[in-house]
DNA sequence: CATGAATGAGGCTTCATTCAT
DNA sequence: GATGAATGAAGCCTCATTCAT
């Protein structure tokens, strides 16, 4: 399944005019807002459009259904985190380097998306088959940068499918503990251990 | 919170005869079966009730809300996989032995209950304060053991709790991406690699 | 309709053993308590078992329905008020004394039964014909009374049943605003007053 | 209490549009017609909508709860009998005379609305109150006629209030009697009396 | 006599979606 | 483009009553 493949979502009527964009705005950060708080199924479409100050018809000028703008939500999200994560590593020459500079970036981005990052955990009872995309697509990318480090011989040989899920893995669980249920980044102590912890467990020096 | 909080929950009634015995495990099998397959959301109490072969009315003499069978089912499972565990781990002296173990009898549980693993993370959406005391007790418990390998020099000193939850999230997304994902137990490239980048991540090696 | 025919309520059956017969009485006290305190409608057999302390099977050993019980408080009751006010009102040659008499006797029951009065006028809602039957029987025996007393002239020559429902009505309104609402006696002023204004109303005396 | 404290009940949706009205008031009348045949807790919100001709969701559009549309019919109810009498007593200068005036008026309001005054003898079940409330502000605006009436000597000088509530519970139980028991006005022999007692036991004649 | 389990009809309410204006 | 009304399926839950032991 392609990167893109979910980027043209079951032939969503996008606003034509100017007003119409503004209203389908209004709607996808509301949505974003209460989503986030209340999770999926707990929220109402009336929830949505309460606080988009719309009625309800409206909604349905813009979205199909209400796992649709859901869904929209959980692309927008991926590019985003995507972006933010590749902007901070670009310019990284040495691959453990970006490796913590990455996990830095991606915790920072957490603590100001809150709820987006519960969106996408929520999305496995969602809609399965994005939620496999989702992480597919960044486990792929994840493992190809990494893939690229071990031919540079910055990195151990190892199995990158395998180390790219780990280290995901790795982050979201840190993410929950600090930023997500303590609105705070991981304190220096958690953020040494991780990053001596990854450091040694890809690193290339001989036991 | 203590780990034992939750094993009363408000006022559950138990069964008093041993039909009732029956009837109370019965439904308890039938909502970890549908859960599991549906989740908690789209899952609803006659699901449960025509799994179990009893009338709707049966359901409310052992349960207060579909809300309550899902956390007896979650504390009943913490049980479970906390004792698979441990009893794999017991009697195996090194501790970074010990971890590699303690992973593969994860990854088998996890096959054997696939239903169950989905049940935890749903939580999160359905009661993020069960949700919470099931990773930290789960954490908790598994920072000491790390921090008793530090005190016998089988790892290096390093934050335990950010390792616990490090080494949480790595299983839970390694377990993610193969036992539930595609029913199979990880390649063996995939476990080598993971165990080596244990290894090496805790290990006392010097550089 | 006799005054008599709800003493025997459709084949209820009365318990034959001593032991039945204080299951029998704890159950009629608990639903008089709880019918009184929620109401008839408000109230669950439940309810009633729980503070009886009996099982719920045992509750169909004694009472058909739900009604059923109800209505047997309800004569129960009936034939206490009346024992009551007759008692209170005997040897009092008088009847305008007597009705003065009668009410403070009936306010005195009041306090002492409040749930009582409750269901009497809740009866309206959950079996019409008896509530009828109620104060038909009531109201012509008051009218009866009241007959007499014209007959000696005590009283003026009227109607006796527009009489008799006025008085009933009267009681019941003053019953309630201070027995029920203050759960206190009138106060002395408007005693003083109810007195005077039926004493004038019933009288004899010329313009 | 002020009188008017129950006009606005806890946020109700109010319709905003012509149709909406229309609809509100199908509901309102319906739930007046099958109130008062069945009684409130006999009458199911299908009862009502079905009356009314909309579908179940329809109804909470419009209404909270079922409590909810019964509160607004009581108050609604209120203000119609008010209105009523005040305008049948209306330019009856003495006060005795408008006694008897009011009472008839009343009684013909009985006849043609028995539904509502089922309502509100049941409210006392259903939300006492707001029966409370029903009565006591029917009793002051009573007592502060009568005492109008005591200063300008229309009649005696006795307690306003044990009046107002012994005149109210007269009125209710010769409207039970003969408007609601047997669907016509009091035979004229009993009104005779009744004005003729209320005459008596209000006037100012000297024994 | 007594118990506790089991039943299932029926009630209340929500809510995603469609319709009419 | 926007609004608010309307729908009705579906869910949760209660509870009087019956059954089995």
């Amino acid at each position: 399944m392609s990167e893109m493949d979910f980027n043209e979502l079951e032939g969503v009527t996008r606003p034509k005019t100017q007003r119409g964009e503004v209203t389908f705005q209004k709607l996808l950060e509301a949505a974003e807002a209460v989503f986030g708080e209340k999770g999926y199924y707990e929220t109402s479409i009336v929830d949505i459009i309460q606080r988009a100050g719309v009625a309800q018809g409206t909604f349905y000028l813009y979205f199909k259904t209400k796992k649709d703008i859901f869904r929209q939500l959980v692309v927008h999200l991926h590019h985003e985190v995507r972006k933010t994560i590749q902007e901070a590593v670009q310019g990284v020459a040495n691959r453990l380097a970006a490796e913590t500079t990455g996990l830095r970036a991606y915790h920072n981005f957490l603590l100001e998306h809150r709820n987006l990052y519960r969106l996408v955990r929520e999305l496995e009872f969602v809609d399965e088959d994005l939620f496999k995309w989702y992480y597919q697509s960044f486990a792929n990318n994840y493992a190809r940068r990494l893939s690229q480090a071990m031919e540079k011989g910055d990195i151990r040989k190892m199995d990158p499918e395998a180390l790219a899920y780990s280290l995901i893995g790795l982050n979201v669980f840190i993410g929950m503990r600090w930023p997500l249920w303590e609105n705070r980044p991981a304190p220096t102590i958690a953020v040494e251990t991780i990053v001596d912890f990854i450091t040694r467990g890809l690193g290339t020096e001989t036991k």
